[in-house]
RNA sequence: GGACGCUUAGCUCAGUUGGUUAGAGCAUCUGCCUUACAAGCAGAGGGUCGCAGGUUCGAGUCCUGCAGCGUCCACCA
């Protein structure tokens, strides 16, 4: 036999870099590359990582997703777009930017704002090309010429002019409300930035004392059994920060709270302060909870703030930037910690009588996710978006784009995730008090204020220090995009370009994210941002745990590519992975799909053993049912691929394929074909290769999304499936459909009853005399006996106690057999469990399924009926001539 | 408090509009180095599909309730 020019196995290791050379050359991942310059457009402007790091498998995730999808529709005939980019990331790169300038030693003090921010750049730009060559050795199949870095020039502009029109529409304001403050970052952080913790605290009961004198009401049970009087000599209210009440300007209560009816209205005196402040009443107080009073503190809790707006009362900051007590707080305070204060506030509470309770009690306690410092909701003042202006709502705008069902949300349920966020949704601070970033295009000078691309003509303006949050400038990433690359006009509004056909995006920042980008949109274009969104899940650790550093239980993909290739790696992100799920990715799993590899590999090198060199004559009709059934098979399966990639089912895609061909086409049609090529006709030796030529072609093309490495190396290698310069601009269609429809049960059938005799029997390689149905084909018999390792006879050439009789291929078959009595076990097994098929359907056709089931239906359970019940007739006989 | 997801073989998970006696990979057992592949081949064992009801001729699949796990949102004064 000829040897086969392939190597053993694929050399990944060395072969992928010159793969992904040869795809660059051929330069097929534009849509300018489409043989069609009027074919439906694929784009997607992907989201970006966060350029100051490296890929992480959550990234590589991400990116197999949609490099499948863009292949797919580029072979499909699309002119396919995957846009690449790199996010600045706002404060999350100045977090670790800072924090490499301090482990280098640099003072960072002695540099300018526009000192670092150069250096920055640098250090993103830096990590960009680092990312992009990680990006490029998953197989990415991204426009590289096309990347774009979100502090571009080119989508800068675009950023500023929103918000400049935003301006001009009265959307955006200036003012002063409460924020999240991260002390540690300085700067104010958006409400998703935002994450809770569970502390330990206290829960501490204090008394506000009426300044008209005692005004004795209902009897009020403390949690430490004691009891009070309301309102003799004041009201009992309990918090767990006791230091903001330095800051209070109203106690509140539930207007329909019978205890405390009758104090709405009168004053108290707040403790150590002396100063007098109203109670209110108000629906967002909860009765049940505490005392069913709250102290009000505008200044430093949302809800409080909310209320103060609606009852007019005053901010009092007592808690600054720096996390330290204001002189708003008192002498006595000022300067301090908050948590020392809140210690000196109890300590003085005590003194005075105030404190008559105190319970340890679990909170949750803010804290930001980026520094995991404790976060200070505090006013200042910001830049925000008017998120539901009367008139021109934005939320409305975004809702209704939502609601319309414009968009395909993949999984659908997580529509009502972005209705609800919209729905809750409060003006959005966009000012950041960061150097890195887009700083705010506003100019001041005195009083006035000026909002433009440039400062206004004359002296004395300065501009506003402030930068935008990363979310405004990425929310309008889809359109930025494609307008900043000319692909659209952002007057027209529309192109074949945007909206995008699809965004992929992790389901984490769904509301970071897709929701901005949304009301972004929304705004700027009028439209819907993509056609589509799928939402991935996220990569969690062969338990389901999270990954995490601390746990050491994260998985470095480039160590895992390095191991088993990319292609095993891509498939096992895939395979099992349904949409919006979590996966558990376990490193075996990775393991088994590179055995997949291998056996791509090795069908690839029979075929080109079998070929030995030669290119076989197109056959125009195929005449062999090995041919005719396998293409029959082939384009079934090709539908349902297609069809599921058009859902975006790629688990269910992936997983077909993989059947299919492991499990039809080597273990198979691989085996028949064997046989016809070493022992057919040159007729006969020439159609089947022929056929394998066209078959694998297909097999190679179907798999290329997927699996694009191994799928481009053999289409590389074996010149009689090559057609185009790659594979991966190779056409999405079967190649060779069958002449008639056939099927090879008959074969099949009696090689697996065969099979399981001699493996019951132990006598597996041993070649066995069978006789089959006259009924059996010339070709069939053929199979059956290379195949199966039997010898055909005549059943009269057996000897009667030799001879096993057994049901198979719509007939009987006999297999002779030395100890036949050995099978015996076996035939009584396959007996019990034929009379309880035969039991159960007869039950079945009997019962109601008979009346009310579809008539196709009824009438095959008859058939399978008919088949069990011969089968067990057989055995029986079988049995009884033992 | 609200919403959503998950619960299927020892492990990790599929199961596409309800329809064969529920599948895969890994793991286990048996036999095979059969000239593409031992990274393989053939065969086998293993599940009352979380629990309880309901709809239906028929439920892993639809409905209701419950439990456990997980995620998100709101609240936590």
């Amino acid at each position: 036999m000829t040897e086969s020019s392939l190597t053993k196995n694929f050399d990944f290791k060395t072969r992928e870099p010159e793969i992904i050379k040869l795809w660059e050359d051929a330069d097929v991942f534009r849509p300018e590359a489409c043989e069609d310059q009027k074919a439906p457009v694929f784009s997607i402007a992907m989201p970006p990582p966060n350029a100051n790091g490296e890929l992480h498998i959550g990234h590589t995730y991400g990116y197999t997703v949609q490099d499948i999808l863009g292949r797919y529709y580029r072979m499909k005939g699309y002119r396919t777009l995957l846009i690449p980019g790199k996010d600045h990331a706002g404060i999350q790169t100045q977090v670790v930017f800072e924090k490499k300038l301090r482990a280098e030693k640099v003072d960072t003090t002695k540099l300018t704002t526009k000192e670092l921010y150069d250096r920055c750049y640098d250090f993103c730009i830096d990590r960009a090309q680092y990312m992009r060559a990680q990006e490029k050795s998953i197989g990415l199949s991204a426009d590289w010429s096309r990347e774009l870095f979100t502090l571009d020039p080119r989508l800068n502009k675009i950023v500023f002019e929103t918000f400049i029109k935003m301006w001009n529409d009265g959307l955006v304001y200036r003012g002063s409300r409460i924020v999240n403050w991260s002390v540690f970052s300085q700067t104010a952080i958006s409400d998703v930035e935002v994450e809770y913790a569970e502390k330990d605290g206290h829960l501490w009961y204090f008394r506000y004392d009426l300044v008209d004198g005692p005004l004795p009401g209902d009897s009020l049970k403390l949690p430490n059994g004691s009891e009070v009087t309301i309102g003799s000599p004041g009201l009992v209210i309990a918090t767990t920060r006791p230091e903001t009440m330095l800051g209070d300007t109203a106690l509140a209560v539930h207007p329909d709270d019978k205890r405390y009816q009758r104090y709405i209205g009168k004053e108290v005196t707040v403790p150590l302060t002396n100063r007098k402040i109203k109670i209110i009443a108000d629906k967002r107080i909860d009765p049940t909870f505490g005392t069913g009073v709250v102290k009000v503190t505008p200044a430093h809790d949302f809800t409080d703030y909310d209320i103060g707006v609606t009852h007019s009362l005053e901010q009092i900051q007592v808690i600054g930037k720096d996390g330290l007590m204001t002189a708003a707080a008192g002498v006595d305070f000022v300067g301090q910690q908050s948590v020392a204060a809140r210690e000196l506030v109890v300590t003085k509470l005590t003194e005075q009588g105030l404190l008559l309770d105190t319970i340890a009690m679990r909170h949750k306690v803010p804290i930001g996710e980026r520094g995991k410092d404790v976060i200070e909701p505090l006013i200042s003042e910001q830049w925000f978006v008017a998120v539901d202006k009367p008139g021109n709502s934005l939320r409305q705008k975004a809702l209704e784009l939502v609601r319309s069902g414009k968009i395909a949300i993949h999984p659908e349920r997580f529509k009502v995730l972005f209705e609800q966020w919209l729905e809750n949704l409060r003006d959005w601070n966009i000012s950041r008090q960061l150097w890195w970033g887009h700083r705010l295009p506003v100019w001041y000078k005195g009083s006035e204020t000026y909002v433009g691309l440039e400062a206004p003509k004359g002296e004395g303006w300065t501009q506003d220090t402030d930068v935008f949050d990363t979310w405004f400038s990425s929310g309008q990433w889809a359109y930025s995009t494609a307008a900043g690359l000319e692909l659209l006009d952002l007057e027209r509004g529309t192109s074949d370009f945007f909206p995008t056909h699809t965004m992929v995006m992790g389901r984490d920042i769904l509301l970071f994210w897709a929701c901005r980008m949304l009301l972004m949109t929304a705004y700027r274009m009028n439209t819907i941002p993509w056609k589509n969104i799928y939402f991935t899940g996220l990569i969690r650790d062969e338990h389901g745990q999270k990954m995490s550093k601390s746990k050491g239980n994260g998985v470095e993909p480039r160590d895992i590519i390095a191991k088993y290739g990319v292609d095993a790696l891509r498939m096992a992100m895939i395979l099992g992975a349904t949409p919006g799920n979590d996966i558990a990715f376990a490193e075996r799993k990775v393991e088994g799909y590179s055995k997949f590899v291998n056996k791509l590999w090795n069908a690839a090198k029979l075929i080109e053993m079998k070929l030995a060199g030669t290119t076989p004559k197109p056959v125009s009709q195929y005449t062999l049912a090995t041919a005719n059934w396998l293409s029959t098979e082939l384009t079934r399966i090709h539908a349902h691929v297609t069809k599921c990639m058009d859902n975006y089912e790629l688990s269910i895609a992936s997983g077909e394929l993989y059947e299919f061909i492991w499990g039809t086409y080597c273990d198979w049609y691989l085996e028949f074909f064997k046989v016809i090529a070493d022992t057919g006709t040159p007729e006969e030796k020439n159609e089947i290769l022929a056929h394998a030529v066209d078959s694998f072609g297909t097999i190679l093309a179907m798999l290329h999304p997927f699996m694009p490495f191994v799928t481009e190396e053999l289409y590389q290698a074996l010149s009689a499936v090559k057609r185009k310069p790659v594979l991966a601009s190779e056409k999405w269609e079967v190649r060779g459909a069958a002449s008639s429809e056939q099927t090879l049960e008959d074969a099949q059938g009696i090689i697996t009853a065969v099979r399981s005799v001699k493996a019951a029997l132990n006598l597996s390689a041993k070649t066995m005399r069978i006789a089959v149905p006259s009924s059996l084909g010339a070709e069939q018999r053929k199979l059956v006996s290379g195949v199966g390792r039997a010898e055909l006879v005549e059943s009269s050439a057996i000897e009667q106690s030799k001879a096993l009789r057994k049901s198979a291929a719509d007939g009987v078959i006999v297999l002779e057999l030395e100890d036949k009595a050995a099978y015996r076990a076996k035939l009584e097994k396959d007996l019990v469990s034929a009379n309880g098929l035969s039991a159960t359907l007869r039950a079945k056709l009997a019962g109601d399924f008979g009346r009310a089931a579809k008539p196709e239906l009824i009438e095959q359970e008859r058939v399978r009926l008919n088949f069990t019940e011969q089968q067990a007739i057989d055995l029986k006989a079988e049995l009884d001539s033992f």
